[in-house]
DNA sequence: TGGCGAATTGAGTGATTTTCTCATTTAAGG
DNA sequence: CCTTAAATGAGAAAATCACTCAATTCGCCA
């Protein structure tokens, strides 16, 4: 079973499901816990040993509605790597914008929102209308750029 | 067989491959033009059927490892839509900037790269190195945006 | 605090997508 | 042309993801 300490990120998650009206189970919130505690982006399947090491067996079709649920409240958000992978990593509400280590996959949110920096201007000219936008910047994080050196 | 006649686009993809050493076959060149001429963002499904319009029995195997080579030489790029599709459309080498229709998934490039206006100096005071950036605007094209009002 | 109803899960199956293998074909330089 | 290595086709295999339904569990309310 779950322990009872459950960091900010897993009351978080909680509140998010309240006020959708949807539960809170151990499984969604291990899975949170998983997200978080890893720091990085996950596959489906790293996340699910690292559900089943805290509940015990739980159904590989869990793991993927629960991060369908996630993505869709935007509590959790899938990520693609330049070589074609993909994984999934905790994410506050609306943050849409990441920085990704190719080394060891870690993710880190921006400050703030990089495309206020960004002129729009021309964009909106040829008569496209903005409705969101995706931006993620690949490189190497301070641990990494470290032993590269 | 394939037409005599070659867009601007094969005519580029043929070039970049020569450059590499690979050969430019009637597969390949098929798969730029199927891309080039819908002018949007298509599944995998989507390019198979196009290039067995042209050139008859095709095997899929063939259009996953073109998709492949294409997209590492950067003529070819994939794209991730919100609700969790994804797509391949043609990209001039370098341009990883899209402008992207909910609608019809059209694929427009940039002007010009959006970043060159943004600050990355406090992203970087994280430590964090910027290699390589990745920035998609989904919203609605000019086309869509007027059947929609 | 215990029970009820509805949401959620588990397990297995099924569908879909992607990769692999190897014999055959084909592009491109000499 | 001819040669040679790259590329393809076909089918099987692997991986990924979705579906179904009985059993379980959460959250509300008495």
């Amino acid at each position: 079973m779950l322990k009872d300490f459950q960091c900010l990120e897993e009351s978080y998650a909680k509140e998010v499901l309240r006020q959708r009206g949807l539960r809170s189970t151990s499984q969604r919130l291990a899975v949170i816990h998983v997200l978080h505690e890893s720091g990085r982006s996950l596959s489906v399947g790293e996340i699910h040993d690292g559900v089943r090491d805290i509940l015990g067996g739980t159904g590989l079709a869990t793991i993927y509605r629960t991060l369908e649920t996630f993505e869709s409240l935007g509590v959790v958000r899938r990520l693609h790597f330049p070589d074609g992978e993909s994984g999934y990593a905790f994410s506050r509400a609306g943050n849409a914008h990441h920085m990704v280590c190719l080394t060891c996959r870690s993710v880190s949110d921006f400050p703030e929102c990089p495309v206020k920096g960004f002129d729009l201007a021309p964009l909106e000219k040829t008569g496209f209308r903005v409705k969101d936008h995706f931006v993620q910047f690949f490189g190497q994080c301070a641990d990494c750029g470290e032993v590269a050196r």
